[in-house]
DNA sequence: GCTGTTTCATAACGACCATTATTAAACCGC
DNA sequence: GCGGTTTAATAATGGTCGTTATGAAACAGC
């Protein structure tokens, strides 16, 4: 019973999360969230609650709909592919809009007040899970003679994270897609190959 | 003639760098600035203008203080020993302070409100200028047989920018010195020669 | 057609933002 | 010591922040 309600809800998340991709979470204003999902304050309150959750509702939207990259490269045979997989996937959806540019888990919140500092720990704790992941299939790849024995899977993990995470700083810059590739296929060459020590 | 300053310009400048350095331009309020720096709000105004104006002049020292590690790669003779010298360099001071990890080009503004753009804008340019005396360096390698005929020094430069910049998130999310030397370490395997096609 | 419930739009809330008027105090040259 | 000038500290400015109280409107069940 009671009255209707009269927007979607979905509708206004994914607006939502196109202004927290473009300004982060402390740039982005009500204003900016009510003008972009066409609805009034106090609706976004009651369907999603204060800022905080409206941004990690948000952020879990954002990796269902746009990391699935992520988990299909894990499932790649080779640790090369794995690797190239995040790349050109991330170069892909870092430049795919061009009114909001970059990685949300870099964008939401770098630094920051310390109101944002529990959603920049939800940040940096998202990021950990995937490199986490990363590093257990690179070790998987060790173990099965796909990476060498000299080849550290957790360092492989990290620097991939890095690149990664340049590649969303500079496409937030302006990066074209093409420049972008190029890093990535830099970050490439260094990969560890079964048969030599380490690189091509 | 008139009344003498009472507090120290240059100790106030490195006051508020420090601020900005660990919460961003936007994440910085006159709160955190004057309490850092122990000094009133007016004088802070006197002395260097508003919030913009007071960010550059501490972005600028920041440059002349802490990145003279940039100039000092571009001199060594060998463009391996530049990248080497950037990557452990940019390891070195994002993890130096507790209190203000990672580096101001990145985390003074990455993503935020419309009030900051011009303040983005200043650190995309500033980055640019890097990547661009980079390339320059690389070229010069190449020219003089120190890189094959193979490599691609804008390509070089980006992913070398794009490494630091993924080294400044990470600092930022608290990884330790060694975890970033590893990254840098990786980075570095990739690193064309001049007999070789590419890779070591 | 009521009653109870939910959503809607408007407008207000206190808090904090960057910025600046204002006034008192400290200094130099005379 | 007085006049002119600069700085210091306090407090106020208008604006925007995130959040919510308020009352009208729309619905379901009886």
């Amino acid at each position: 019973m009671g009255r209707h309600r009269e927007f979607d809800v979905e509708q206004a998340l994914d607006a939502a999360l196109c202004v927290f991709w473009r300004k982060g979470y402390e740039g982005a204003s009500y204003a900016d969230l009510t003008a972009a999902a066409g609805v009034e304050r106090p609706a976004l309150y009651s369907a999603f609650g204060n800022k905080e959750e409206l941004f990690r509702k948000a952020l879990q939207r954002y990796y269902e709909r746009f990391l699935h990259y992520m988990p299909e490269a894990l499932m790649l045979p080779t640790s090369r592919e794995v690797a190239a997989h995040i790349l050109y996937g991330a170069v892909d959806l870092n430049t795919r809009f061009d009114d909001h540019r970059g990685c949300l888990y870099i964008n939401g919140v770098l630094a920051g007040s310390d109101e944002a500092e529990p959603v920049r720990q939800v940040l940096i704790e998202g990021r950990a899970i995937a490199e986490r992941e990363i590093r257990e299939r690179f070790e998987r790849a060790k173990a099965e003679g796909d990476l060498p024995e000299s080849a550290r899977p957790d360092a492989l993990a990290a620097f991939l994270m890095a690149v990664t995470h340049g590649i969303a700083v500079q496409a937030k810059a302006g990066f074209s897609r093409q420049t972008l590739e190029g890093v990535a296929e830099q970050a490439l060459m260094s990969w560890p190959s079964a048969d030599s020590g380490q690189g091509v």
